[in-house]
DNA sequence: TATTGTTATACTCTATAACTATA
DNA sequence: TATAGTTATAGAGTATAACAATA
C-alpha cells in the first residue's frame, strides 16, 4: 500500500484543510458552519431558485441534514423556500437579500485567500490544477 | 465572489468525493470511518510508535475526538498505546499487528481505486497534481 | 507555568429507514 | 409505483473548556 504522503485523498485533503483553517474564522464570525456556507455558496451562484435535490448535489450534503439545514437557513432569513409551479413534491430554494449580503460581507475575506493562493501558484498552475481536479473529480 | 465552480475548496472537495464516494463502502464493510481509517493508515506508514498529538497533526483529527477514537480502535486490537520512556505525559501509538493485517486486506481495493486514476490521468500530471495540492497545503 | 493528553458537554453532520404527498 | 422531500433515530465528529499528570 502506498505510503499515506502518496495518498490522493490525504494530498487533497492536506491542500484544502490549509485553505479551509485560514477561512473558518470568518465563518465562526458570522455564525456559520462550513456545510451552511457550501449551501449560501451553491445558491449565490446559481442564478435561479433550484430544488433540495439539486442543492444536495452540488454540496455533497445528505438529503436530511440539508432539508434541517434549509429549514434553520430559513428561520434566519437567509433562504426562501417557495412551491414549484408544476410539481408540488419540489421545492424552489434560493438565496434572500439577507443571504446575499452575508455572502457579500465574507467576501473580501474569501478573496483575501485567494489573493495568498495566487501569490504561491501562478495563473497558469491554477489553471492546470483545476484541471486536474475536474478530471479526477471526473472519474467513474 | 467567484462562482462556485471556480471555487477552490469546492473543487478539491469534489476530487476527494469522487474517491471516497468508490473507497467509503470498502471502509463501511470492514466497520471503519473514514477517520479511523485515515488513523490506521497514518499509523501503518509511520514505521516508529508517535504521539497522540502527531497522529492529530497528520490527519486533521482534534485532540479530543482522536481521544476517543484510539481508545475504541485498541480495544478493537487495531492499535497498540504504550508510555513514552522520557516523558511520562506522552504516549507511543503503533499500529497492531491486527491493525496491519487490516490495511492489507483493504490495500488491493485501494489500488483498484488508483488504478482508475492512472486511467484518467498520466503519470506526470499526477505528479503535477500533487506539486501543486503540496505548494497549495504548504500555503501560510 | 507550559505541555500532553483525557474527560465533559453541546452541537452539528452522517447515515439509514420510515413516512408524507405528490406524480 | 416511483419520486421529492421531510421526519425519526442512532451514532460519530467538531469544537471549546476544564481537568489531571507531568515537565
Amino acid at each position: 500500500m502506498r505510503g499515506f504522503e502518496r495518498s490522493l485523498p490525504m494530498a487533497l485533503m492536506r491542500a484544502r484543510e490549509s485553505i479551509m483553517s485560514q477561512f473558518r474564522p470568518i465563518l465562526a464570525e458570522h455564525d456559520l458552519t462550513e456545510q451552511q456556507w457550501r449551501v449560501l455558496r451553491a445558491l449565490a451562484s446559481n442564478d435561479k431558485p433550484c430544488s433540495v435535490g439539486r442543492i444536495a448535489e452540488q454540496t455533497f450534503l445528505l438529503g436530511p441534514s440539508l432539508s434541517r439545514m434549509l429549514t434553520s437557513m430559513a428561520d434566519r432569513g437567509l433562504i426562501k423556500r417557495a412551491a414549484h409551479a408544476d410539481d408540488a413534491r419540489r421545492s424552489e430554494v434560493s438565496i434572500s437579500g439577507a443571504g446575499l449580503d452575508l455572502v457579500d460581507e465574507i467576501a473580501p475575506h474569501s478573496e483575501g485567500v485567494y489573493q495568498r493562493i495566487s501569490d504561491a501558484l501562478s495563473r497558469k498552475e491554477l489553471d492546470v490544477l483545476y484541471d486536474l481536479l475536474e478530471r479526477t473529480a471526473a472519474i467513474d
